[in-house]
DNA sequence: ACAACCTCCTGGGGGC
DNA sequence: TGCCCCCAGGAGGTTG
């Protein structure tokens, strides 16, 4: 009987233990840094099997799903707003969307080094899916509310998913600049807030970050989109990817913290300026307003009425 | 076409 | 201590 050497579950979750802590829903940031803590373990790997633990997340899943990806390869692991995608090589597509709760653990065994099929692995409460892949190693699917999703598609048929195909530009790289923004503002009779939440304005920004954005560009969540002028349209457009840049690098320390623990997980050292802060201080510069909290489309919103306009 | 709801779900927290 | 109710929110659906 070979001894074992288990390594401690890594956990590639957004759940914050420390006290005082929000905890976080993933958005685009968070998606990301989930795609680049899985892809060491999953590119290049063979989906060996999938449990499913219930026929359903949010939707059911789709017809054969387990046995379509038995013996897939994973060539890439790839990010579309808070969606991850897995390029396989028979040209099909496994997207993943993490909801509001999702998050995935790794579970590896190992003898002497040399990875092996471990028995089944302990479950957890709402553990609802699993890859066994080549390597030995157990991709865990978690999410106690099940807002997340699994689809397996043709990779041809991307443009076309009803996903993806309406998205907005993401907030990184060069995607989203002042024009396009404006242009995406262009005639629309929503507010501020509700026209970032919108994915087909903008792809990946959720209440979090669109909190953050909005402080910083001393916007008040209450504009109506199409009153935005040029010059706001690019001083907002430059701190949604400053905000967004900022917390991708955060989740990035988060890993490197995590790879050099023993499997403990490092987490977001990030401190929010707005969100969660309801009657705390502004923190922009020259401001000494205090963080208000507003009800919009039912969700909460976090800002400061002093220096927000 | 567009805007404003509504719904799914569970854990956690406050009130009594 | 226990129970009830409300809250958190991504995105797809429905209503106006």
């Amino acid at each position: 009987m070979p001894k074992h050497s288990v390594k401690h579950p890594k956990r590639l979750s957004l759940d914050l233990e420390e006290p005082g802590k929000v905890n976080e829903v993933p958005e685009l940031p968070e998606v990301e840094t989930v795609r680049r803590g899985l892809a060491p373990v999953m590119e290049g790997m063979v989906i060996e099997a999938v449990t499913l633990n219930r026929p359903d997340l949010r939707m059911p899943f789709p017809k054969g799903f387990a046995r379509r990806l038995s013996g897939q390869k994973i060539v890439s692991l790839g990010r579309r707003a808070k969606y991850l995608t897995a390029d396989l090589g028979s040209g099909d597509m496994l997207i993943l969307h993490l909801g509001m709760s999702g998050s995935f653990r790794v579970e590896e065994e190992t003898v002497a080094g040399k990875a092996f099929h471990m028995p089944r692995g302990k479950q957890a409460a709402h553990d609802h899916v699993v890859f066994l892949l080549s390597s030995g190693s157990r991709v865990i699917y978690n999410d106690p509310r099940r807002f997340g999703f699994m689809d397996l598609i043709s990779a041809s048929g991307i443009e076309t998913y009803p996903a993806f195909s309406k998205l907005g530009p993401e907030p990184v790289g060069n995607h989203l600049s002042g024009p396009v923004l404006a242009e995406r503002l262009a005639g629309k009779k929503v507010n501020l807030k509700a026209a970032l939440l919108d994915q087909q304005v903008i792809a990946g920004l959720g209440n979090i970050y669109v909190c953050e954005a909005l402080n910083r560009a001393r916007l008040s969540p209450e504009r109506l989109a199409l009153t935005l002028q040029p010059e706001e349209c690019e001083l907002l457009a430059s701190l949604i990817r400053t905000v967004i840049a900022e917390a991708i690098d955060a989740g990035g320390s988060t890993l490197k913290d995590y790879m050099k623990a023993d499997g403990s997980l490092g987490y977001f050292q990030h401190s929010f300026r707005v969100y969660d802060r309801e009657g705390e201080a502004c923190r922009n510069p020259d401001c000494h307003g205090m963080i208000g909290r507003m009800t919009q489309g039912g969700r909460s919103t976090f800002f400061c009425a002093e220096c927000q306009r």
